[in-house]
DNA sequence: CAGCTATATAGCTGATAGGATATATTAACC
DNA sequence: GGTTAATATATCCTATCAGCTATATAGCTG
């Protein structure tokens, strides 16, 4: 199975993200923002579904896409254990900021 | 220039960030682990570099990489966008779990 | 400076990804 | 049931990526 991180690699996939983030979409409205054909959205759709990023469910002929956090939580979490990092260097920086007052 | 995404997508890229996490360390670290060449490690820290998720300082002829939290940051923070999904996921469970009470 | 160590770069190659067009599928509607 | 609408799948093509081997570079050490 492809890794989340690799599904999230595609610019035209965040983009999907970004727009059923709000709220279900049917794929209709995924083809006018992103600027490709409708069967390579539809290509991104299954590769976003197959890694468990988004679901789908059928209203009459439209299929309509929203996102499954899961996924992108555990990512998330992944880059928790970096968070460290870029806090000690707001700690310098407050400490920095400390020793100027 | 390649995204912090694209370079991430990467699972040897992941592993050398997860390995100098710790603290800076010599290419010759992260070869035995990786099971890849030592060229491709060099090639990977390259990628690393352009996009700003390492930095090297060179000690003789060891060169000691580094990670660059920065990028991270804004990767964990384009996904802070969705985390009103999982938690709003969590609610509904406290909420189930409440009627049960 | 010769030789050794550590790392980087060059050049090649096979696999894969993502796009396009053409076609199949599914469901509504007259 | 034939037509239209919405979406999915099939097929093909090109470009890019990640690996390898060979070689270059940089810096120590005798």
């Amino acid at each position: 199975m492809i890794s989340t991180f690799e599904v999230m690699a595609e610019p035209n996939r965040r983009r999907i993200l970004e727009l059923i983030g709000e709220g279900e979409r049917p794929v209709s409205d995924l083809v006018g923002p992103l600027k490709i054909s409708q069967p390579a959205v539809s290509k991104h759709l299954r590769i976003l579904r197959q890694a468990g990023l988004v679901e789908v469910r059928s209203q009459a002929q439209r299929r309509l896409y929203r996102v499954r956090s899961e996924p992108l939580r555990e990512m998330y979490e992944w880059l928790h254990q970096y968070r460290r990092l870029w806090e000690s260097r707001l700690d310098k920086l407050e400490n920095h900021l400390d020793t100027m007052a």
